[in-house]
DNA sequence: CGGGATCCTGAAAGATACTG
DNA sequence: CAGTATCTTTCAGGATCCCG
């Protein structure tokens, strides 16, 4: 009993860890919420934010992130047209991996640098 | 001189998440991770809690990740061959990335439930 | 500025079979 | 049990050019 809800805990835990790395998977994902939550709105701001992006993927992404409403698109048809990105409330629910994330990565730089 | 230290680290946390997105990247990385950090030690039974993967891919991130002292690898050469995988240290700071994605992935779950 | 449309490649991953 | 060896496929991502 106690063992089959370890088990069953446990199988529980890693459909969710998948299920995870396949919504956020890929290398843009992160950094793009990350930016928008960040307060970066426009495109190019977005774009500028991110090295290595190119404006193909942003764009892919964006378009896709705006379906999955994890954020929220307007656009100000004045000319030239104005177009803002912001993140929704469901956006920011991966703030906690986002941070875990770029805290291992700093320790990871210090850990480097030290072996160096 | 607020704004160059606000701008430098945010320039700063996008490399430490692109970082850590790189070291982790792929499909097996954390689940691997996950179930030798919940103690399971033998090939077929860390096998067995990852849905999904396949011998190749396992053999594969196994064999990377030792190199990379993420993993010890102990052979007890009685016949038949034992072998043991234990996770180091160094493989446990990836703990709080994995907690928060598992935490992410629940309340994934359930939200997607709700709606349904 | 804010993208869209195409074309293309490399690497990740899957399928299957086999071994000591 | 604990893997290795091939073969194949898919597709994320890059490069480039174009548009209003």
């Amino acid at each position: 009993m106690a063992k089959a809800a370890l088990v069953r805990n446990q199988a529980e835990e890693v459909n969710a860890l998948q299920d995870t790395i396949y919504v956020i998977g890929g290398k843009w994902k992160l950094p793009i919420i990350n930016s928008i939550c960040n307060g970066n709105k426009r495109f190019r701001e977005i774009e500028r934010s991110i090295p290595g992006i190119t404006t193909r993927m942003l764009s892919r992404e964006l378009k896709e992130m705006e379906m999955n409403k994890l954020i929220k698109r307007t656009v100000y048809p004045d000319s030239p047209v104005l177009v803002e990105y912001e993140s929704t409330p469901y956006c920011k629910t991966f703030g906690n991996i986002i941070l875990a994330m770029i805290e291992w990565g700093k320790e990871h730089k210090k850990y480097i640098q030290e072996e160096a």
